[in-house]
This record gives structure tokens, sequence and C-alpha cells, in this order.
DNA sequence: GAGAAAATTGCAAACGTTTTAAATCGCCTT
DNA sequence: AAGGCGATTTAAAACGTTTGCAATTTTCTC
């Protein structure tokens, strides 16, 4: 039980070499004798040799880890985009032997002083970080510092000097007002959260800009805004807008969770879906699919986009690019039984 | 930019003190003068100093982390399962300043390659395994090696000298058939996976030990079985089931996903749930409670578990306690609108 | 076969921290 | 003023690797 952990000096003593030959011969160096390097590598696989990680780190200043600092998340609330997107980095990052470092923020610690710690301990060669907010500190510091890292969001300013992989929520929603404006619709209703993040603005101005581009007048927008993680507040806040006098006839929610909710309080207010009312969302949550008659959302295809900042990131790390790393991923449509013609008897 | 990171050696030189004496001071050693603790305090506070943990690790032989090896997945199914689970595990880590390393097994590597590189390559101070096979070499591995680890899972042999949480399935599916034969159901199915896990084994048997109970012959159970992650032959595997002459009143499903695709079947045969048939799941994933009517299910209270398995964790590593750790949680009935009386025309 | 060049190997420092054992300091006792 | 004692500080080794430079061995050239 507990067997000692092979170290270099042993396989070195083992082999009647020095421990300089034995480590320059695993890294595969021209140097040293290729005879030499295959029965160096022979003894390792034998003895099971695995190199410590930290002294490697501590020498080499690599730590072969990329972190990712946990965003605050509700109570409540498991929302499967934290599952997906770290499948997806874990699948990207593996296949160059990086492994993930996962830090949460305790209650009272903010992300940044997290985000800190694992910058600077040396824990890890590069970071994530996803949900971007509009003023953001931890790009702030990750900027100031120089570290490596890759975003999964922008920033609003337009200033985009860094390295980042957005969703094109802005096109997306003006797919979806298009779609609804050619089935007749003219009274739209968004739902939205009232959290400062960036990824709000950029969908809600991609609404406002398809309804610019028709400049029609007849169009009108209502906006219902209830926090985050307050399930009653979003609740009331889309009864209200339901139960007005003239309510919507298509509702746009800022992502799947809202466009759930908004189908569940129209089933307990006797509506339709889609004959009275059409919903759209935005993430194609598994329950989108089965929640009746099944929601039309689009796809972002989390998973894939993880994959692809952990191969960024990497390329970051090994090659420090001069001009930034930047990726726009356009969204698909996933039609489903939520959105149809608008209902004639008002018009 | 690129500030460097602050070391020991120039917080020393700073304040004009030894390497080891603001070591100590930081750690908190009392053999320090309180005046210099606390002029130490502040002076790293100022300049931000946070220690290596390379450095920290490689002479300490503690790194803080502690590792879960991705269990490899299918390639379209997006589990709940993992979102959860590793949140839970980074919310009762936290707590203790430890952090969560993620490793995925590449295509050609075993889960048990990457088990061995975290473990040997003292990257982390214990790991978490979950999902345990019937033969589970991990499992092998990490009580060979005499190394800590917690186990979210059992095995069959009643060899429980390790340390693991468990969901009681076999509670649950007991549990699951009194109801449902209390409600008049005598005709069950089952279905199940094929792939030799040992929580199928353990709902399996907990359903026949209630079935044993009731000692009754008129019972009869069916049983479908199809590979997790092949789609087409769970849904071949249900509608056998389904279609057959007779078909079973009440199907247990081992898990959420296999009862709401015995729901999506059971709706195109023209199948009304509960009314034709009573479905019963297990896990309460997210969209079990979308899925018309609403699935009924056990919550297992996955994060809470993963939490309590980061807490024994963390014990085990710094107590390394003689007795094995356990613990048996108990799932929650979550009762929905899928099962009712077993419909009258036959029987 | 001497000398030089090329190929191969090894010594020792360095990475930033913790920790053992020893040194220094201040102050009191006699 | 020497000795002693407790309080405080420090020097140096250690953790397991990588790497610049030097040392050694082999091979080649004439």
């Amino acid at each position: 039980m507990s067997t000692r952990v092979t170290t270099l000096k042993e396989l070195a003593a083992s082999l009647d070499l020095s421990i300089t030959t034995v480590s320059r011969a695993l890294a595969g160096h021209e140097q040293i004798a290729l005879k030499t390097r295959e029965r160096v590598a022979q003894a390792a696989r034998q003895a099971g040799y695995v190199p410590n990680t930290a002294a490697r780190t501590l020498v080499s200043g690599r730590s072969g880890f990329v972190g990712l600092v946990l965003p605050v998340r509700g109570p409540n609330l498991v929302d499967s985009f934290l599952g997906e997107f770290v499948t997806g980095l874990g699948e990207g990052l593996v296949s160059h032997g990086a492994d993930l470092i996962l830090a949460t923020a305790a209650l009272g610690h903010s992300e940044l002083s997290v985000l800190r710690h694992v910058v600077e301990s040396g824990r890890a060669d590069g970071v994530v970080v996803t949900r971007i907010a509009e003023v953001d500190e931890r790009l702030a510091y990750l900027r100031e510092r120089g570290f490596p890292f890759v975003a999964h969001g922008r920033l609003l300013d337009g200033d985009f000097a860094y390295n980042w992989l957005d969703t094109d929520g802005a096109h997306a929603f003006g797919e979806a007002f298009d779609m609804l404006y050619d089935l007749g619709h003219r009274h739209f209703g968004l739902v939205t959260i009232s959290e400062p993040m960036t990824f709000r603005h950029l969908r809600q101005d991609g609404l406002a800009a398809a309804i610019g581009r028709r400049g029609d007048p007849s169009v009108r927008l209502d906006v219902a805004t209830a926090p985050r993680f307050d399930r009653g507040a979003r609740i009331q806040a889309i009864n209200r807008m339901l139960q007005g006098p003239e309510r919507p006839t298509a509702i746009i929610a800022l992502f799947d969770e809202l466009a759930l909710t908004v189908m569940e309080e129209a089933a307990r207010a006797g509506l339709s879906v889609p004959r009275d009312l059409s919903v759209i969302g935005f993430d194609n949550v598994v329950a989108s699919a089965y929640a009746p008659p099944g929601l039309t959302t689009f796809d972002a295809s989390i998973r894939q986009c993880a994959r692809e900042i952990a191969d960024m990131l990497l390329t970051v790390i090994a090659e420090r690019p001069a001009a930034p790393l930047t990726r726009l991923i356009r969204p698909t449509l996933v039609s489903r039984a939520s959105h149809g013609p608008a209902p004639q008897t008002r018009s």
C-alpha cells in the first residue's frame, strides 16, 4: 500500500545515468543518443514514471493548466450552460495535454479576487472568462497584467482588442424578428433580465436594428424586465405583459429559461401557443425540446464553442500572437412548434 | 503590462527580513514577534503577494487540489449530472480553500491512465470517482496505492471498505413499486441499460426485493434493455415493450432520460400517460418537469451529494481516518402527473 | 596516431517555498 | 561583568525538475 512515487533521481540511478541525461532523453532531445533515449523510455515506462507537476511547473514556469473561475450562480438554478461549457473545454484541452482548473468564488470573495489568485499563484498558464459584464473588472485586470486569456463574450464599447469568441446573438434576434414579422406579427414582447451583461444588450440591439430596417411604424415592442435569479419577479413581469389590455402576439425571450416561463404562464392564462402567442427562445436547452409544444429557439452549440475557446487559448499561450484572436459564431435556428402566424382576430 | 509576480524573496528584501521569517510570519507562527507578523502581513497585502503554488506543493507535498477525471461520455448526450456534480464539488471545496482539477480522458487513453497521471504527478491530494462499474479498475488502483479518494457509488460485492457516498436507489425503486402496486398495478415494465454499472443492479435488486416482499404471484415484470448511448436501440426496446400483446400498465425507468423516451414513444403510440400507462423515472432532471404531463421521479439532489463528497474527501486527506467514511442518501419522491391508478379495462 | 571536430553525457544552478537546526539578540540574575 | 535564558531571527537544506555550460567520450581527418 502507498507505493512511493518514482522520481527522476531513482530512475537515473537505476539506469546508471545522470538526472540530466534522463530528463533530456524523456524530453526527446536530439542530442541524446537514440539508443539511450530508447533505453530510458523503456525503463520509465516500466517503472511507471510520471514527472512531478509541481517541480516541472516551478522551473519551467508552465503549469499545463487552464483556469476557469466559476461564475457566481443563483441558489436554485442549475443551468446546463456550465455542464456543456466545461465538457467542451475539457475536450478541447485534452488533445494538447492540458487540464482544467475550476476555481469557485466563496461567498465573501469576489470573482475577481479568485481570478487574481489563480493567475498570480502560477496555477494556470491562461484562463477563460465567461459571461462578460458591461463593465468587467476581470477583463481589465487580465489585460493590464498581460495574462493569456480568452473571453466568451464581448464588451460593448467596440474595444475588441483582446481574444474573444462570441455567439452572434444580435443576428439571431434579427432573424427571429424577421421571421415573426413575415408571419404577420406586429406587436412584439421582449422578456429580458436586469443584470448588466453584455449579451443582453447585443441581442436587444440586434432586435432593435431589425425593427429599424423594416421601417414599419406599426411595429410595437413591449419589454418585461426582471432580475436573473428572482423567479417571482420574473413571473410577475411576464404576467403583466400577458394580461395587459393589448398583449403582444409574439414574445422573444433573452434565453430559453425565460421563454419556458413565458410558455408556462401563457398556459396558465389559457393562451394557446402558438395559436394565440408565438414564443422564441435562445440557447436550445434540453428542456426546450420537451416543453410543449416544443420551443423554437437558437442553438449556439456551447460545447463546440468551448472547444474552440480551448484551442484559441492554447494558441495564445504558446504563441502569444500580436493581433487578438476573435471569432463570431452564428447560432442556428431550431424550428419547433412554439411559433406560427399572427392571430387574425385583432388587427 | 505583464507586471512580475511578487516573490517571497522580494518581500523579505523590502522588509529587511529573512525569507524564513516572512514565510513564518505569513503562516502565523507564534514564534514570530506579533509586531513583525503584522508588519509582514501589511506589506504582503499591499504588494499583492500570492504564494507560488508549485513551490509550495513541491516542498509540502500538498497541492490543495482535488481531482475529478471526467467519465467518458456519449457523443451527443449532454447530461445535467456532470454540471450539477461539478458545481456541488466546487461549492464544497471552496470553503476549505481547495480547488478542483478536471482531467479529461483523450479518445485513445483509458480513464484509468488519466487517473494514474493525476495521482502520480502529484497534481491532486485526493480524487473523486463517479459512476462505479461492476469491476472497477479505478477503485482497485486507488485502494492499492492508498491514495485518498471518495467514490460516488458502491461496488456490488459487499466489500465497502473504502470511502463512498451513494444514493439509495434500491430503496427508491422499492418505494416506486409499492406505490404503483397500491394503485392497482400488477404488470410492470423495467427499462434499463446494458452497461455493467453498479447502480443498475442496486436499483433492479431493490425492485426485485419489493416485489418479493409482496409475495403476490400475479405480479409480472417485463424488462427492456438497451445500450446507454444507443438511442435507436433504446427506442426499439421500448416499443417492443409497449406494442406487445400484453403491455405493462406501469413502467419504471432506470433514470429520467429513459423515462422521457418512454413517454415520447407512448404518446406516439397513442397511449395516454397516466391513464393508459404510468411512468416513473429517477434523477429529477430539469426536463422531467417540462415533459408533459410532468414526470414522477426521484430527486437525488446530486449537487448536495457532491458537496458532501467534497467534505468527506477533505476529511480523508487531512485526517486519514482508519475506518472508511460511508454515507447512503435516500432520494425523495417528486410526485408529478405521470403515474396514476391502473387502468380498469384489463384485469 | 595525433589532433580536431562531433557526439554524448554530466555538473551545478535555478525555480519559490517550507522547515530543521542553529545563531543572534536583549535582558535579567548573580 | 559573566553567565544564562527566553524571545526572536536566520542560514541552509530540501522538494523534483529543467537547462546553460563544461566535461567527457567517440569519431573523423590527414
